[in-house]
DNA sequence: AGCTATTTATAAAT
DNA sequence: TATTTATAAATAGCT
């Protein structure tokens, strides 16, 4: 970048490596905070030295927030023999994770859904999104009526005896409630 | 850095928002790449967009073996008051706590939606449900009707004071609107 | 730690 | 979306 054309292998010279490191870290700190601020992005970076010195940076919330975030949204993507290995978390944790994701969808829909900035919905999505609403009304009446005790009776020992963590995932099954804003439909 | 001097802060134009987002982004990459060769550094990198979509870089390993070693270089290091028997994973921090307090009562009721009165959903929990749909059904009429921009920007304001997960509750207020909606549905 | 000469990165335009 | 170009930034080698 200056005063001579870098060379991407590792600097010999132990000062020289030093002072690079210091400069470039400066720098790349600096560059995940402009980026995460001009695109509203959520950045973790973690940099571990030659010598073990740790330097960090998530640009919102904490790093275990964002690590939290990082393995819910690879687990099944990924090996899961270090999720494995350990004892998981715990159900309710587990659960939380997974509400968080979707709290995380749902603002993003009503942002779109409400905030003038993103342009108008279509007429079509509006049909939709009023449809659900009355699929919700429906079913949320009939509960005030009582009339769903012998149904939700059935559902309910279908649910005990599917309690794990890994069946418990409500989102993600094809039911018949409109619950879930996929992402694609807050794409610009 | 090219023609115009950059502003610290998000750039609100979608397009050039994106543009840059993808340039910046390569960069950062790049940027990572190069310090941990040139100075032997181990650096872990995730980038969360706007949209929630994943770009992540780990130059040694695996991000799964850099979070665990980040993880047992920090623990103990923070202050965390709870060393509970849970190995690695995330401790419970008192955000996660109160958010997960509060989503719970989302849970409750998708839960009780969806399988079938696993606790119990109080009636005045119902009725706010019900409430909630109603106004939510409101907006989506009126705003099919085209009739209310302004309360559309009314509604955005509420919505921007609601963005922080751990304040958006859905099902415990009156003011917040849920919604969420299913996967199939869209698909229909 | 500061100081340039250069190399890079990249915003705007195409 | 990819390429080009004019400028802003980053930074390698010095001091």
């Amino acid at each position: 970048m200056a005063r001579g054309k870098v060379q991407l292998r590792r600097i010999e010279n132990p000062v020289h490596r030093q002072v690079t490191f210091c400069k470039r870290r400066a720098g790349l700190l600096k560059k995940a905070k402009e980026l995460s601020v001009l695109c509203d992005a959520e950045i973790g970076l973690v940099i571990f030295s030659a010598h073990g010195k740790l330097y960090e940076l998530a640009t919102k919330g904490t790093m275990q927030g964002l690590i939290e975030k990082y393995l819910k949204f690879t687990r099944g993507t990924q090996l899961e023999a270090v999720t494995e290995a350990r004892p998981l978390v715990l159900d309710a944790k587990e659960e939380t994770n997974v509400l968080k994701q979707e709290i995380d969808t749902l603002q993003k829909g009503i942002t779109y859904l409400f905030g003038g900035g993103l342009g108008t919905m279509a007429m079509d999505e509006l049909q939709v999104l009023e449809k659900n609403l009355e699929i919700w009304m429906y079913h949320v009446r009939s509960m005030k009526e009582g009339t769903l005790k012998a149904a939700n009776k059935y559902l309910h020992d279908l649910v005990l005896e599917n309690t794990s963590v890994t069946n418990f995932v409500p989102f993600a099954t094809d039911t018949s409630f409109p619950l879930i804003i996929q992402d694609g439909i807050f794409q610009l």
